[in-house]
DNA sequence: CTGAAAGCGCTTACAG
DNA sequence: CTGAAAGCGCTTACAG
């Protein structure tokens, strides 16, 4: 645990001196050459590393980022999806010499400050928000926190928020299934009480707006609870090859797969399955689902970006902004007879930036 | 951003009084209900909150834990495995008044201290090393960081480490796969150059400790790359219903599912598989896999109790701890004839801790 | 019961 | 070229 203080001492120089050595600043403050290495050869040899909370509280600024995931009461689900965002985000502000602090908080049972020192004390020079928070919590943060990003947030507004086009993502999937030629559409989402993310309604929202001008109705499915078996069968027992099923989310794609092989059903070959979300490693764990891929961990990475920008406070830069996907068709979608499509005929171009 | 101070003017007291109430001392102080209780208004009116980095500096603690997660180089993927534990993790800090901070790390390309604020200034408590590291790495992490636990790594000794009992997942899953009666079966797993986290070898010499002691041989399967079609698809041919299929982690179960899905062929009807591993959710996801559970939120609970113990320095209670977890059969299983056993015949009992 | 003051380990304006 | 000293915002031993 050595100090600036026992590194001077043994070099028989200032504290002063120390410093800018070893901040590197030996031009600006003049230090001969032969100083400056002494004193670095006997801070390595004290195996010293700087008390980076003595230098926070000198700066007034923490270095550090905090990252806030949402968590239902009691429930340990870790959101895959969450953590690649997360890794972006780390990796933005890691280089940059922050660290990125974790907290995950219940919904509104208790009070922020209650459930991490992240609320109770000031230790962050800024937030990333991840996912939507109730109403009244964002408010909260904005009062506590200086800087705050909100990242696949329901919060929108002119400056610091970051996520995905899910309308996009919901057009895309919409009309790839209307192109490939499948009599019925279908759609797997939450049912409606759970729809408060903006995703919901959004991606809700793209697939009707390819759907429904062209006459065909959009029949909403909602996904039966993990142990609901007679209606999880009822669904699988359902699907047929001239029916396409959107998924909103990966999650429920893949249950969807599960359901539906339970009765002997392959996705692609007994019905269509096309996803509106995606996830990493889906091209080494199912590559053939159809979906609107989305990188979450360049998401993160342009999060940290803002953040750093917002910090500097260069506002102009925080401006909000919106990511595309681009439509991916694999083998649990077939173009069916008379659709004029080819196998990837429906392939569309990125969305804009 | 008042300050103690400020609030001392205001209320017309000392700075220490100021201290005293608000970090709850008063008896000890023996302050007058009166003061105290103007004193938290006025703060309550600055809407005050501490700040952190000054009272870490002053307490010479800084009630922070790093998590190192490891990152190949340029590599994207999220680890939805460890992102389970950093969730145990945190929850086990969070509510002890610590805060989490993440940092990810490439192998040895660059000195640690490039990499993270974490490594080259003095700003944790302590660590905690999640997967393996290479050695030379472990080792410059305990000279650096004051006490690290060492979680689902390599390093295993008396003190410090937890982790899954991985030799006990193989043997659970071997056995199934023997008790089931099915007449052939294989192990997928990585080459034998990716097998340096010791659940590779581990979860392998278990399967082979139940299985080529009654003179069944084991074959063994290596996952073929993404792009690898052609020996993706020779795998899913080999797949037949009297063989069971025993992966070693459940991206392999994943992966494996899908190369099957290519040539139509259905987990349970078309061939055995049971995985050695678990992940949270995926009895929403893939309910029926067979696999051997395992708790990795609770594995990081511990791992967060254990490093809240070494801060307190009560070494006894950090001995080492190897978790266990059940078996589980679900449909992806099923008992061949004259096996002797029931669809969910062979479950174990948990092992112990 | 309460307060003035030291000190944690840095950085930097100021003075030689 | 270099150093003595102030100060960031807390906590707490010491003195009334």
């Amino acid at each position: 645990m050595a100090t600036l203080k026992e590194i001077a001492s043994r070099a028989g120089v200032s504290v002063y001196t120390v410093s800018k050595v070893l901040s590197d600043q030996t031009e600006s403050a003049r230090i001969s050459a032969a100083r400056a290495e002494a004193v670095r050869r006997i801070a390595q040899e004290m195996n010293f590393r700087p008390n980076g909370v003595a230098r926070a509280m000198r700066q007034g600024r923490t270095l550090q980022v905090g990252v806030l995931v949402p968590n239902n009461p009691g429930n340990r689900f870790a959101h895959p999806l969450a953590y690649e965002t997360i890794l972006g985000i780390n990796e933005g502000l890691q280089q940059a010499g922050y660290l990125v602090a974790l907290a995950r908080i219940d919904d509104v049972r208790r009070g922020l400050e209650e459930q991490s020192r992240m609320f109770k004390e000031r230790v962050l020079d800024g937030m990333i928000v991840l996912d939507s928070m109730p109403a009244d919590v964002e408010q909260r943060l904005e009062e506590i926190i200086p800087k705050c990003v909100w990242c696949d947030s329901n919060m929108w507004r002119e400056h610091g928020c970051i996520r995905r086009d899910e309308e996009q993502a919901g057009r895309l999937a919409g009309e790839a299934a209307v192109s490939l030629g499948y009599r019925q559409i279908a759609m797997v989402t939450y049912s409606p009480e759970y729809r408060s993310h903006f995703s919901a309604s959004e991606r809700l929202a793209g697939v009707r707006a390819m759907v429904e001008p062209l006459g065909r109705p959009l029949e909403i499915l909602i996904e039966p609870g993990v142990a609901d078996m007679p209606r999880r069968r009822q669904l699988a027992e359902q699907l047929h090859p001239e029916l396409i099923v959107i998924c909103h989310s990966i999650y429920q794609a893949q249950a969807l797969r599960s359901m539906g092989e339970e009765v002997e059903k392959i996705a692609g070959r007994d019905y269509g399955l096309i996803c509106c979300d995606d996830m990493h490693q889906l091209d080494r764990l199912w590559p053939g689902l159809s979906r609107v891929t989305f990188d979450r961990y360049g998401m993160g990475l342009e999060a940290a970006r803002m953040m750093l920008k917002m910090i500097a406070s260069e506002k102009t830069a925080c401006v909000s902004r919106r990511l595309g996907g681009e439509l991916l068709l694999g083998t649990t979608t077939r173009a069916r007879d008379g659709s004029g499509t080819g196998r990837n005929g429906a392939a569309a171009a990125p969305a804009g930036e």
